[in-house]
RNA sequence: GGGCGAAUAGCUCAGUUGGUUAGAGCGCCUGUCUUACACACAGGAUGUCGGGGGUUCGAGUCCCUCUUCGCCCA
């Protein structure tokens, strides 16, 4: 290890870009990141799994946001003593990396089916061996203290593996099926999609009213109202309410369907509803999930009339249904040709502007068509009753607590998940069909090269799985399941799962479902669902808007741990994080200005402390600490606790399950961010800094004490802060002079408070000279004293504490730029003067500056305050039916504090009597 | 259409089982290049806690209702 740079050579400003390369890689060469199951044995394990990034995918603010959130905890955790390990890795992200290689191969002018299923696949494995590491890289970049050493990767051998375990073992199971019916279809992707793949938006579309007439009687017919008339052309029947009184005659007769002349009849059925539209609707059972169902329910022909490219056809059952001029028209194109053809037919009677939600591909955004085949399905009821059970018992809580109502309302209205991709790329289905004997399809473990029955080559499922059926094992796949390994048994259950609300259903809920499934417990105890990053314009930064900040020009610009510092300050739990992509500066000026602020205290306080080795502070006798130094110890007492409590707990006290008091609590980063800074900001620097220079000016004993004192509380705040800047803190936190119980920062122990008895006396005559600070201050903004100019000051003690307070005087009077001795009674003439507490004051005796008007204002004005409220506080504490029926406790504070407000108005009034009149 | 949630200082948000002077950060105003820091220091202003009604000794906090917004689901 390179000696730190001398103290004389600490740079003025923090070089963020080449600390923070130097000691990521020190940590790595360290192993520090590097979690072992076998330490487990005698300290607790803390385990996050990433949500593993796309493979294809480059870091954006969103993943800055979401891996910081995740580095704060692992880093708390490993400093306080867990055995922690953060599994990093990439998903193979089915559609969007075969989309991204087929964009590669089409600028060579090519297909994937030019190159032939084969070919593409080892080209695509390729081009992921190529570049799938840049993301992981780009989170080292941002200080991630993940365990590199066990990068997981959701299409390696070892997962597909426990791909191919799960789809069999469901199977066995009878929880995998193929299902026939009618599923969400992206025309463009050329895949089925799952529900949640399949996204609303709210669409202006419009609403075509159809009049199909009677075949018996075209006088008379039915007014059916659609959003999609080119449907029309696989209708197989109208549906009316049976209760609805206006079709009651008509129901068993048929209609020429328009244009085909096609015979259907009107059937019904409860799915209709009366008051939408004129009460009836057509049946389009090959392209609606719905009428599929009302298809099914009435024995009805299924036409499709649309193929996988969304092209008009006669595809199946459909002959005669698709007139020659619509033939080969894009479904939207064939839209806009049979309104037109459906007006000259005299069949269309009104559009209608119709506002409605549409399902798009969550990848491309193309309009989803619904479509009738052959897919494989999860049954869900049995793992959703499972993920249900945990949340009920407390062994799995959401954060923010809302979002376990919207999880509950998902599962308890759950449907079959269509697992089957048409795709290449990902874990083909273990599904293996035998044309010759046509044996039930097998379900196997390993490949199948032979049928068992008939001695034939079957032929695999050509179909992929969807890439979440991989990424929901991810907390038990990645420690080595289906094996029984020593990982798997030391950190699953994992502790904390760190992700955005967005895929609460794709990937969280299932993840939980699989493995209270397949390993008995939920995944993790835990679901923080933090917010978004969002411009000003409360917007969703994506690429298409433009509206992104790349996280690594941040880093480069100030630093990764101003990055860091930015967005956990600013992160509300569940709350959306608001940046400007115009303008970097501003946006991250909280973590700049505070990283330079550190920097700025830490060179200074190193400097004046020097290299010399420093007592550690049990060594020092508590009867030579001063009282500031008793004041800053305390106060960092106080700054640990409220970063415990806003922190933690980091699991539940007992048995794995949440009680109710401890469920809600924890995890609030901008609370802890905010606790540390005070204290080493507005605490450590702007009152103990200031307030011990005179100290360590001077040889000697009690120089010693301060240096150990300063020392002591700038080694804690730098632990307190480590686990979100941590870079910077490491290299302030290796120069200080102390005994180093281990070698790096981002292992020392975290910090914990003195124990209550331990706690000295003292820390209150340091907030007298706060106050009397303070209010010199404020005479002389009030007095507009030049800062420059030295002024005298009394602080007013009671007569038995002057000798205590000279010392104490002389600090405030260095931190006020006054003169200030200690007395007990005030000096002669006019004065102004501000009542401290506890019978202190502070006196200035501005020669020939006071007015006695504004002194006698300025007092009146609190003394009349004070007693308004005063009136108020008597009035309650004389309302017998609140002391009778608040609760002891609180009338006891309210009578204490009557009586604080009565002595302090009093000594106004005597204040204000000894000014004259 | 169904469900969930939010509305507190100019902005983003805290505010724990109701307890009485409603907080923080940023921003804003004034002064200061005070020998670590102007990315700083010092001082200062700012809220009928969305509207209305109710329960209570007491309501930002609980109940009802209205308005506006967001999310999820169909």
């Amino acid at each position: 290890m390179t000696a730190p740079t001398p103290l004389d050579e600490l740079p003025a400003a923090f070089e963020p870009t080449a600390t923070e390369r130097r000691w990521y890689d020190r940590w790595t060469e360290h192993g520090v990141f590097v979690a072992d199951p076998s330490r487990t044995a005698t300290r607790p394990p803390f385990t996050i799994v990433i949500p593993p990034p796309n493979v294809t995918a480059v870091l954006h603010m969103g993943h800055g946001l979401n891996n910081s959130v995740q580095d704060v905890l692992v880093r708390w955790r490993r400093m306080a003593g867990d055995e922690a390990l953060w599994m990093p890795g990439t998903d193979h992200a089915g559609i969007a990396t075969q989309n991204v290689v087929e964009k590669l191969v089409a600028k060579e002018g090519h297909t994937r089916f030019d190159l032939g299923r084969d070919a593409f696949v080892a080209r695509t494995a390729q081009f992921v061996e190529e570049t799938g590491g840049v993301i992981l890289d780009q989170l080292k970049a941002i200080g991630a203290s993940a365990d590199f050493s066990r990068t997981a990767y959701t299409l390696s051998p070892e997962l597909s593996r426990a791909v191919r375990e799960t789809f069999v073992r469901l199977h066995e199971d009878g929880l995998v099926y193929r299902g026939h019916r009618v599923i969400h279809w992206c025309t463009r992707c050329g895949t089925s999609l799952s529900d949640e793949e399949a996204e609303f938006n709210d669409t202006a579309g419009k609403l075509y009213h159809l009049r199909y007439p009677l075949a018996s009687d075209p006088s008379r017919g039915i007014t059916v109202a659609t959003t999609r008339p080119e449907t029309m052309l696989g209708d197989v029947a109208v549906a009316v309410h049976p209760d609805d009184e206006r079709y009651r005659d008509l129901v068993g007769q048929e209609l020429l369907l328009p244009l085909t002349n096609v015979r259907i009849p009107v059937v019904a059925d409860s799915y209709t509803d009366p008051a939408f539209g004129s009460g009836a609707v057509k049946i389009t059972p090959a392209h609606d999930a719905n009428d599929f169902e009302v298809g099914k329910r009435h024995a009805l022909a299924m036409p499709v009339i649309i193929d996988a490219e969304g092209m008009v056809r006669e595809v199946t059952h459909a002959e005669g249904r698709v007139p020659a001029e619509l033939n080969g028209l894009d479904r939207f194109a064939a839209r806009t040709r049979i309104v037109a053809m459906l007006q000259d037919a005299g069949v269309l009677q009104k559009i209608d502007n119709h506002d409605h939600s549409v399902r798009h591909c969550y990848r491309c955004d193309t309009v989803v068509e619904p479509r009738l085949s052959d897919q494989w399905f999860v049954r869900m009821q049995p793992l959703a009753d499972k993920a249900l059970a945990v949340l009920r018992s407390g062994e799995l809580r959401i954060l923010p607590d809302r979002w376990e109502a919207v999880y509950v309302n998902w599962l308890e209205g759950i449907r079959d998940w269509n697992i089957s991709r048409q795709l290449w790329w990902g874990h083909r289905i273990p599904v293996w069909y035998c044309d010759g004997c046509g044996i039930d399809p097998i379900v196997s473990r390993t490949d199948v090269a032979v049928c068992p029955s008939c001695g034939a080559v079957p032929r695999q499922d050509e179909d992929v799985l969807d890439t979440w059926f991989s990424s929901w094992l991810w907390p038990f796949s990645t420690l080595g399941w289906p094996d029984d390994t020593p990982d798997l048994r030391a950190f699953y259950p994992t502790d904390v799962l760190v992700t955005a609300p967005e895929i609460l259903f794709f990937w969280v809920a299932r993840m939980v479902m699989s493995g209270c499934w397949f390993m008995g417990k939920a995944p993790f105890h835990t679901v923080y669902l933090h917010g978004t990053v969002r411009d000003m314009q409360h917007r969703k930064m994506s690429k298409s808007l433009g509206n992104g900040i790349d996280p690594l020009d941040v880093v480069r610009d100030y630093g990764a741990d101003a990055l860091r510092w930015t967005v956990i300050a600013g992160l509300g739990l569940g709350v959306d994080v608001m940046l400007d992509p115009n303008d970097l500066d501003k946006s991250f000026a909280p973590g700049r200005n505070f990283c330079t602020k550190l920097w700025n205290i830490g060179r200074f306080l190193l400097s004046r402390v020097g290299t010399t080795p420093v007592t550690p502070l049990h060594e020092i006798d508590a009867s030579r600490l001063t009282a500031a130094d008793r004041w800053i110890l305390d106060r960092l007492d106080d700054a640990v606790r409220d970063c415990d409590a806003a922190l933690g707990p980091a699991r539940p006290a007992a048995d794995r399950t949440w009680n109710a008091s401890e469920r809600p609590r924890g995890l609030r980063l901008a609370e802890y961010a905010e606790s540390a800074r005070r204290f080493v900001w507005n605490e450590l620097a702007d009152w103990y800094l200031e307030s011990v220079k005179p100290r360590l000016a001077a040889e000697g004993d009690d120089r010693e004490v301060a240096r150990t004192v300063l020392a002591h509380a700038f080694d804690n705040a730098l632990r307190l802060l480590h686990p979100i800047i941590p870079f910077i803190t490491e290299e302030l936190w290796q120069r200080v002079p102390l005994p180093r119980p281990t070698a790096f920062c981002a292992t020392a122990p975290w910090p914990t408070p003195r124990a209550e008895s331990a706690r000295l006396t003292g820390g209150d005559e340091f907030e007298i000279v706060r106050l009397a600070v303070t209010a010199l201050r404020q005479v002389r903004a009030d007095y507009n004293v030049p800062p420059g100019q030295f002024v005298d000051a009394v602080l007013i003690t009671p007569a038995a504490r002057v000798a205590e307070f000279a010392p104490l005087a002389a600090i405030a009077g260095s931190l006020s730029r006054s003169h200030m001795r200690a007395d007990s009674v005030p000096p002669e003439g006019a004065a102004a003067q501000s009542l401290l507490r506890d019978g202190f004051d502070l006196v200035v005796p501005l020669a020939g500056m006071v007015d006695l008007d504004k002194e006698r204002r300025k007092l009146e004005a609190e003394a009349e305050q004070l007693h308004t409220q005063l009136v108020a506080l008597d009035g309650r504490l004389a309302n017998e039916k609140f002391t009778a029926k608040a609760p002891a406790q609180v009338v006891a504070a309210e009578r204490a504090k009557a009586e604080e407000w009565r002595a302090r108005h009093a000594q106004l009034l005597e204040r204000i009597a000894r000014l004259g009149t």
